[in-house]
DNA sequence: TAATCATGTTAACAGTGTCAACATATAATA
DNA sequence: TATTATATGTTGACACTGTTAACATGATTA
C-alpha cells in the first residue's frame, strides 16, 4: 500500500471538474473530493492553500478550454472569411455556455476573487482574446479604441444571451405564448441573431 | 418580555436583504440573520420552509424594486421621446446593475430555481416587461416575434454589459492598457453604447 | 373557559472548511 | 551509505452551517 498517491492534485482537479459540471460549483465539497480519490479529508490542503484555489484551478481550466475551442475556430477553418469566423466563433461560445453550463458559471460566479489568482486572470483574458483577434481581422485597420468597444459589445452580447437562453421559462407571457416562442428562433438560429449585431 | 416577536418574517427579509447586498448571498447564514433579529436559530423556519425559500424572497424584493426603476422612467418622464426613454431606461438598468451588485447576482444565480417560486417569477417577468413596452412604443406595429427578438437582444447586450463592467481587470492588456481603457469609456457613456444597438 | 393553532425555544444531527499535531516516504546532504 | 530535511500524507478537533424533532408559550376561536 502506498502513502504517497503520486498525482494527487491533478486527480483532485479532474475530480472537482467533473463534480463542479454534474453538480455545480456550490454543491462541491473538499471532503467529497478527497473521498473520491480515497484520501484524507485534509490532504487537498497539502495542494490548495483553500477551497476557493481549488475553484479558481477549475474555473482556469474553463477559460483554457474555452480558448481553445475559439481558437480552433480560427486556426482549422482558415478557409473561411472573417465574417463566417466571427460567426462560428459566437456559436462555439454559445454552444459552451449551454453545454458546460455549471462550469461557465464557475468561470463567471463573484466567488472567486480573479484578481487572487493570476493564472486564472490570464487564461480568461486569453480566452477573450481571441474574440479580439477576430475581430480586428474583421475590421481592418480599427483603431483600437473602437476595437474595444466592439469586443465589449459583442462579449456582452453573446454573454447575456447565454444568460437567457438558459432561463427558459423567462419571459414566458409575452414571448413564449404570444409569440410564439422567439427563444428558441433565436436558439436553432444563433447565428443570424449574431449576424444582426454586425451591422452596428 | 414578549415571547412572540409579532413581524419577525418581515424583518428577517429585510436583514437578509441588508447582508445579501453587504457580504453576497453566499456568505449569508439563516442563524446569523436569526441573531440579528435576537431570535433563536430556528425561528425563521416558522416562516420559511428553507434557506432557498427566504434567498427567493430576497430576490423577488429585488426584481420589485428594479421593475419599479424601470417603470419611473416611463411614467415620470412623459416628455421625453420613446428613445430617449429606452436610452434612459438602459441606464437606469445598469445602474442598478452596479449598485446593488450583490442583489443582482442573487437575483441572476442558479441556486434559486425561479420555476419553483412562482412569485419570484413573475416579479422577474414583470420587470422584464417593462422593456417590451418601452421597446413596442419605440417600435410600433413591429410584430410580436420582432418585438421578442429585440427584447431578447437589448436585454442580453445589457445584462452581459454588467458583468463585463464589474470584472474591471479583464481584459487588461488589449484594451486597459492599450487601448486607454476602453471599458471606462462605455462606462462614462452608457447611453451612446446603447444607442448602437438601436441601429440594429 | 377550554381547545386549537401559530409561533417561538432547546437539543441534536450530519455535514462543512480549516487548522494543529503527528506520520511517513522521498530527496538532499554529510 | 547514513542522516537529515522536505514534501505529502493522516487523525483529531474546532467552529460553523442547514435542518429536524420535541417541547413551550401566547393568541384565537369554539
Amino acid at each position: 500500500m502506498k502513502y504517497h498517491h503520486g498525482n494527487l492534485k491533478e486527480e483532485l482537479i479532474l475530480s472537482a471538474c467533473a463534480i463542479c459540471e454534474a453538480d455545480g460549483h456550490d454543491h462541491m465539497s473538499l471532503r467529497s473530493i478527497a473521498k473520491e480519490a480515497r484520501v484524507s479529508q485534509t490532504a487537498p490542503y497539502r495542494h490548495f492553500k483553500t477551497k476557493e484555489s481549488l475553484l479558481a484551478e477549475v474555473s482556469t481550466r474553463g477559460f483554457i478550454e474555452l480558448k481553445e475551442i475559439l481558437s480552433n475556430v480560427s486556426t482549422s477553418k482558415k478557409t473561411l472569411s472573417a465574417r463566417e469566423k466571427f460567426l462560428e466563433m459566437g456559436e462555439a461560445y454559445i454552444e459552451f455556455g449551454l453545454s458546460k453550463r455549471n462550469t461557465y458559471d464557475l468561470m463567471h460566479s463573484p466567488v472567486i476573487d480573479k484578481n487572487q489568482f493570476p493564472e486564472l486572470f490570464d487564461s480568461a483574458e486569453a480566452a477573450f482574446e481571441e474574440l479580439a483577434y477576430i475581430l480586428a481581422e474583421l475590421y481592418p485597420g480599427i483603431s483600437e479604441k473602437d476595437l474595444g468597444l466592439k469586443c465589449i459589445y459583442h462579449w456582452a452580447l453573446v454573454h447575456g444571451l447565454i444568460g437567457l437562453l438558459r432561463n427558459e421559462g423567462l419571459y414566458k407571457s409575452r414571448i413564449d405564448t404570444k409569440a410564439g416562442n422567439a427563444m428558441n428562433l433565436v436558439r436553432s438560429d444563433i447565428k443570424s441573431f449574431i449576424t444582426s449585431a454586425l451591422e452596428v
